[in-house]
DNA sequence: TTAAATTAGCCAAATATTGACAAGTCATAA
DNA sequence: TTATGACTTGTCAATATTTGGCTAATTTAA
């Protein structure tokens, strides 16, 4: 499930229309649909506020829009799951250090 | 092990000098000292060359090199560890299109 | 101390990202 | 059919980020 997707499905559910969303957002309705499709990237502030206006768990959804930008920097690469293994033990390394 | 530590150890183990390899990748050595560092990023060709000129397994380089990227990519998230989940899981389940 | 190697800081050029606009498609209703 | 509303596509300029190179500082080795 991409970041996108998911923001669609929540607004539909919620019965919103993208140029409502969109104007909440400050962005126009183009933009909001290119989010949607995954073809632009919403901005971080923008996570939070659509978790707020979706009613939805914001930590939930910065996980998918983190994901969507890592699968983004490695899907073209060979090495994209061994990268990731090596990056997720760096992660893991230095959690202690927060 | 990051990137730059391993290209600093292969170097240091060959016995070159910054300004030499600096001067294969048409770099100057203040930059190619950031590379080193994780200061700056090297290009995906320049690790391709490095590893030639290094004599070592581009796979692992770039391995290294993609990490980086991610790391710096998630490193000041809370949701890191599981972004990086969910993205190996898209990483596996699109390997088959290749 | 001196000379070479490496690092730090700064600025301009090159690239990439963002947002806005105009015009398009698609579905539905009148 | 025409009209309307929702959404999408394509393009452009503004903005932000990245890159490379210069100068000067610092560190290291002899």
């Amino acid at each position: 499930m991409q970041f996108g997707e998911r923001i669609r499905e929540l607004r539909e559910s919620k019965e919103l229309l993208q140029r409502q969303l969109a104007a909440s957002l400050e962005i126009d309705t183009p933009m909001f649909s290119k989010i949607e499709r995954g073809e632009r990237r919403a901005k971080r502030e923008q996570v939070l506020l659509l978790a707020k206006l979706l009613d939805t768990n914001v930590n939930d959804l910065l996980t998918l829009w983190l994901a969507d930008q890592v699968y983004d920097l490695v899907k073209d690469e060979e090495m994209a799951a061994q990268a990731l293994k090596v990056a997720e033990e760096e992660v893991k390394y230095n959690a202690k250090s927060k």
